[in-house]
This record gives C-alpha cells, sequence and structure tokens, in this order.
RNA sequence: GUGGCUGUAGCUCAAUGGCAGAGUGCUUGACUGUGGAUCAAGUUGUUGUGGGUUCGACCCCCAUCAGCCACCCCA
C-alpha cells in the first residue's frame, strides 16, 4: 500500500465503472448533437499559450492552466477550453468551410486549481457550437439542444433549469439608466459578482467602479426585475420558439445571469441544479471571437458542460444509469478435463454465432464458477459436463430467474438468441 | 493561492497516551454438478508518509502527501 506510487493530483482514473458512466454519457450527449444535425470534431490537447492570452487575460492562463516550456523553450498549454481552439480551426479554414457550421466534441481539458468535490484538475467537457449564424432562430437552437440533453438523461425542470439572459438587452437597459458605453465592461463583472460577495463588499465594490449611488440603485432594480425580457423582442421571440417546442418549462429568464467571459455579446445562459449546487453547463453567443483570432467576423454561439458536475447531479436525483458492467451475457463454465474442449468448442460456436461469450479459464469447482457469475452480472450460465457431453446436451441456467433447462447443442444457438432479445 | 476538517483491514468505521477492534468482504466447509439466503471456522494492518515529544503514540507536536469543505476562480 505505501509502496503504491499515487497517481497526479486531481487526475482521474476511470476503472471499469466510471469508464462506463463515461460512455454511457458520450452516448447521450452524442445523440442529441447529432439528432440537430452537428459533426463530431476535437482540437488538439496542446496549444500555445498565446491562443487563450490573446481572448482570456493572461493572470487567468497563468494561473489556473498547466502550462510549461517544451524542450524548445516555448510555452506550451494543456488545453482549459476548447472555444478558443474552435475559433482558430474556423479562422484557418473560413473559406472551404460550410456555414452555419454545427460543430461537437467531446474530451479532456486540463485545469490548474485545487481539487474539491464537482472539480478535478482533469475532466471531460461536451462542447457543442453553431457558428455562422447571428439569427435568434439560432440562439433558440442552442438552448433547445441544452434542454433535449436534459430530457433524454431524465432530469425533468423541477430538478435542473436554464437561466438565460441578453447582453444586449443589458447593455440597453443599462445606457438607459445613465451608465456610459466605457463603463460596461465593469459593470457586467459587478453584476457577476453579486452573488459571490458580501453586500457591503459589493457597494464598496460598485462606488470602486465608479458608480453613483443612484446608478447603483437603478442597477439593482434592474436585477430585481425578472420580467426585464419583455423589453426584448429578441428574447420574446426566443421564448416563443421554445414554447413550440415544449422546452420554454426548462428556461427561466434571469437579469443577473451574465457570465464572466468578456467575449460573450449577446444571450448568455447557464443551467443549475434547482436545489443549489454548482452550475452545470454554460454557455452564450459570442460574434467576435472567430476575427480576434485573426479571421474574418463570424458569429457563433455555444455552451460547455462538465463531466463531474452533471455526474453528481445525476446521483443526487437518482438518475444514474444502472449499466451492466459485464459485455458478455454469457458463461460457459468448464467442467474438468475431459470435457474442457467442449466448452471451449462452444464458446468458440456462440461467438461466431455473434454472441458476447466468457469461458471460464481454469478447471474449478462449479460452485466458484456460479459465484463468478453472479458478481460480474453475467445472467446466463452453460454448463457442459460429462452428463450433457454424453447426450449431446448442454445445460442453461438463467442466474436472474434461478430457472435451468437442458437442451441439445444443435439448438443453443437460436435458444439463446430468443432469449437475449426479450 | 487562502482558511478549516479528515486519513486505521479490500470497503464502511471503532479504539482515556497503555494488548489495534467490529461489521462487511474474502477463503474453506455444511452442500463430492449450481450463484444470490442461512450457519460454522478461518483470513485481513509498517494506523497515508517522514520526523519529534514520551518509559510508552492511532491518539500530542512539526513537516509532507492525498481526499473533503469553504473561499478564490470559473473554461
Amino acid at each position: 500500500m505505501k509502496t503504491l506510487i499515487q497517481g497526479v493530483k486531481g487526475a482521474r482514473d476511470f476503472y471499469p465503472e466510471e469508464m462506463a458512466f463515461r460512455s454511457w454519457l458520450y452516448g447521450k450527449l452524442a445523440n442529441v448533437s447529432n439528432r440537430f444535425g452537428y459533426q463530431e470534431y476535437d482540437g488538439p490537447f496542446l496549444e500555445k499559450i498565446e491562443l487563450y492570452a490573446a481572448k482570456s487575460g493572461e493572470e487567468l492562463v497563468k494561473e489556473q492552466s498547466f502550462v510549461f516550456p517544451d524542450r524548445g523553450g516555448e510555452l506550451i498549454t494543456l488545453r482549459p477550453e476548447l472555444t478558443p481552439s474552435l475559433a482558430r480551426m474556423v479562422a484557418a479554414r473560413q473559406n472551404e468551410l460550410v456555414f452555419p457550421l454545427r460543430w461537437w466534441s467531446f474530451g479532456p481539458f486540463w485545469r490548474y486549481e485545487r481539487p474539491q468535490k464537482g472539480r478535478s484538475r482533469e475532466f471531460f467537457q461536451w462542447n457543442i457550437d453553431l457558428v455562422g449564424a447571428n439569427s435568434r432562430e439560432a440562439d433558440a437552437e442552442m438552448l433547445a439542444v441544452a434542454c433535449t440533453f436534459f430530457k433524454d438523461v431524465g432530469l425533468s425542470p423541477k430538478e435542473v433549469a436554464i437561466a438565460i439572459n441578453d447582453r444586449e438587452l443589458m447593455e440597453a437597459e443599462l445606457l438607459s439608466v445613465g451608465i456610459s458605453s466605457e463603463k460596461l465592461m465593469d459593470v457586467y463583472r459587478l453584476i457577476d459578482r453579486r452573488e459571490k460577495m458580501s453586500p457591503e463588499n459589493w457597494t464598496n465594490y460598485a462606488s470602486e467602479i465608479g458608480l453613483t449611488t443612484d446608478q447603483l440603485t437603478s442597477i439593482k432594480g434592474l436585477l430585481a426585475n425578472t420580467q426585464l425580457w419583455r423589453n426584448s423582442p429578441a428574447l420574446t421571440y426566443i421564448f416563443e420558439l421554445l414554447n413550440a417546442q415544449g422546452l420554454a418549462d426548462y428556461i427561466t429568464y434571469d437579469p443577473n445571469i451574465i457570465r464572466g467571459l468578456d467575449y460573450y455579446t449577446g444571450i448568455v445562459f447557464e443551467a443549475r441544479d434547482m436545489e443549489g449546487g454548482r452550475a452545470i453547463f454554460g454557455g452564450g453567443r459570442y460574434n467576435n471571437l472567430v476575427s480576434d483570432v485573426g479571421g474574418q467576423p463570424t458569429g457563433g454561439l455555444g455552451f460547455a458542460m462538465g463531466d463531474v458536475v452533471i455526474k453528481l447531479t445525476l446521483e443526487k436525483y437518482d438518475k444514474l444509469p444502472r449499466i451492466n458492467l459485464s459485455p458478455a451475457r454469457i458463461l460457459v463454465t468448464v467442467f474438468d478435463d475431459a470435457s474442457i474442449k467442449a466448452s471451449v468448442l462452444l464458446a468458440y460456436q456462440l461467438r461466431t454465432a455473434g454472441l458476447n461469450v466468457e469461458l471460464y479459464p481454469e478447471v474449478v469447482k462449479l460452485a466458484k464458477q456460479f459465484k463468478y457469475a453472479d458478481r460480474k452480472q453475467i445472467n446466463y450460465i452453460l454448463v457442459l459436463g460429462p452428463d450433457e457431453v454424453m447426450a449431446g446436451n448442454v445445460t442453461i441456467k438463467d442466474l436472474a430467474k434461478g430457472l435451468q433447462t437442458t437442451i441439445p447443442v444443435s439448438l443453443v444457438v437460436d435458444y439463446l438468441h430468443k432469449t437475449l432479445d426479450e
């Protein structure tokens, strides 16, 4: 025990049980992505630090990313997010890609932070983006993708909700109460931090960025107005489109949602557990990102969801899938040295017929083989003892039902196919 | 990066500074061709790691590693 070499802090092992969940999750989000016509892609796991420094701010990258010099001395970053890579890839082939493009990805990301529940240093993330369409229909589609995912994994509107806001609306409202356009970014940051600061600190922060008491009062008024969306034809229309798809139950309007990242230009949204807990995913529209990395101005939007928090949420609401970890549902036992060849042959025949079959790898007591099958949740056990071999039969036991039957070997493939289909 | 809690058998957890335990699991048997139930016996440890204090340390002190919680930050 003490001589075991420990894994890297914050990195996770995927034993078959965890891997099964990861694969299940991948299947769910791949299915949703594909149903909306999105193509799977991926970026490199390594990027130059400049890609992130260009848009995210150097502090963020230097302190929260894995950065190391390669042998040539160049600073390399383990990707902390995918959107900059996406923008770079789009910009690099802007003239040959077919827009609007719908892309999705599921892969590993790294951030150098102190691990705790719901946050590790190595995690998987689903990214999905719609680039080259600036319409409100595009906005509504991205939200529909998110809602559909929740529906597919069994999370109801009572359990999770997607809060949405629009930076264009907030900009108009803030300008109307006398905030200058130069102060907008500061005010966004102020709004984003409200939940994370004490009221006094928040008020102090407001005066630090040069807001008057009247202005702050106006901002508080805006943030308390859950009907503010009615001033936005765009949001009103988006809600209509979602309503038409029966997905509006997941959506709530929240003027406090502004998101921390500077690059959002339109709608912003995040999904939360209704009973508190971390944000399950976040996203929004970014119309300047592609041009920021050197491409032609191209708008887009998308969101990213981490595997850790969604797993916690599913766990909390008892929505984790019950996955049988054994690919094989059939175990062929071996009885003794005399009959073992018959068992090997039987397993071979079943596999040839397309069935997943385990053959017990050594001659031990039948009880031990049965126990093995039981623990591995292998439901069907085939026994080929002297009696069966002599008569050309095989005995099949259904562990779940506790029933067993003996049939001719020639019928076993059909029998198992039929039984497994039930 | 800051503050706090925790670390004992494969797992869940006990043990006033004085013999390191229970449940569960595992092995074997009751049951010489049958798991999951029951019963019996057996088995499981450098108490995270490294130092220190003490006649004596799982217990107290220091360091370190890891996990968790709250900050910070959110990609």
